[in-house]
DNA sequence: ATTTCCATGTAACGCGTTACATGATTGG
DNA sequence: CCAATCATGTAACGCGTTACATGGAAAT
């Protein structure tokens, strides 16, 4: 059977591509760790993998910009094909989503550690996510700048006009807000409830 | 540096021993299924694997229950060092939530796919994950029996009552219920949201 | 008749993580 | 002074997934 010829982060990496315009590797993760950090992580090693990959797909392009005393920069932009690509992989089912998550295994299985251990994972989680959530509701700093240029061959989209493109990102950022606050009252309530049972 | 001998999906295997009691790698791997999965999943293969390992680590014994017309029960339970590296565990930080959901990847390039394609993908969603919401709501079905046996020792779990440990398992349960609601609460948004632009 | 359940494993593979490697510039 | 930012890669490693392997009993 054919193995895949890309995965999940490829398109992760080619969807930025095509939203945000031509970036480089270091752009791109800056990107994953501001935009797709809630969907999606990844490490620069990686990132770096999938575009020396889509490369030889012929998926995207490499132009090099100069600099002095630092490494150029090598800065990618999306081809046709890359577009049709990303296309093609909308078509198909995605997977299942996974959660991984080692406060809730500790805590499901809570009754075997001293009450303190767990009360303090709790509140480390909660400044954690309350960081996260501050985060999210102020994405847009620190992002490279969107510069989509218009090509020969006319709008690079055909499916979004730029306003319709935003309700995708508006979108998903609410999910994000919305899973860390569901996230945050549970962990609140989790910590009443362990308080009641120390209690008594 | 040292490599850590064991992972979450080790204390996973470890903690549902300790809680359910003696259990085989089939049995493990349906409560992994009906109880773990809202926070890590696991394959069969790897809970065996798990198993082996642990057993090299002399935190699980293994005892045979002989079968006709079907291979024999291996049954593993946990030992005074699996309990401690339990509680070990229990003392460090946890790692960071990580989610991984195709489907939000997706949606943050939905101006790139052609808008059938995302209803497509969204109400599929939708039927997923309020037939998930569903069997979370009856999680009781389908679980092996508990059957903590009382040792000569005194309780096995010296920090909780039977009581205080369902406690943990029902405020996990609430964090899985919790959050498939708001899950699919943003997926009819979504919907709308969609459906909307269409008109206009 | 065919799917599901019971029951246990091995083998291959690669995505994703962590660590290694380098080095000038800027801000507190 | 020291940490962070900018900037790009390679190497090692293994967790986790998918596929392979087997086969009787029971249910639909």
């Amino acid at each position: 059977m054919d193995r895949p010829e890309a995965y999940p982060i490829t398109y992760g990496v080619l969807g930025l591509l095509a939203y945000w315009g031509p970036l480089s590797g270091y752009d791109l993760k800056q990107l994953f760790d501001h935009v797709l950090s809630a969907m999606w992580s990844a490490a620069h090693s990686q990132i770096y993998n999938e575009l020396k990959r889509m490369k030889g797909l012929g998926w995207v392009e490499m132009e090099r910009e100069e600099q002095e005393s630092r490494p150029d920069r090598k800065v990618y932009s999306i081809t046709p094909a890359g577009r049709a690509a990303l296309e093609s992989w909308q078509q198909q089912p995605p997977a299942v989503l996974q959660l991984r998550d080692e406060l809730l295994l500790k805590m499901m299985f809570g009754s075997f550690a001293p009450p303190e251990a767990i009360s303090e994972n709790i509140r480390a989680s909660i400044a954690l996510h309350e960081q996260r959530l501050l985060q999210y509701r102020q994405t847009t700093q620190h992002l490279p700048v969107r510069d989509q240029p218009r090509q020969a061959s006319g709008r690079p989209n055909p499916y979004a006009s730029q306003e319709e493109e935003d309700i995708y990102f508006r979108l998903v950022s609410r999910f994000a807000i919305n899973f860390e606050q569901t996230y945050l009252n549970w962990l609140y309530e989790a910590m009443e409830v362990l308080e009641e049972q120390n209690e008594e």
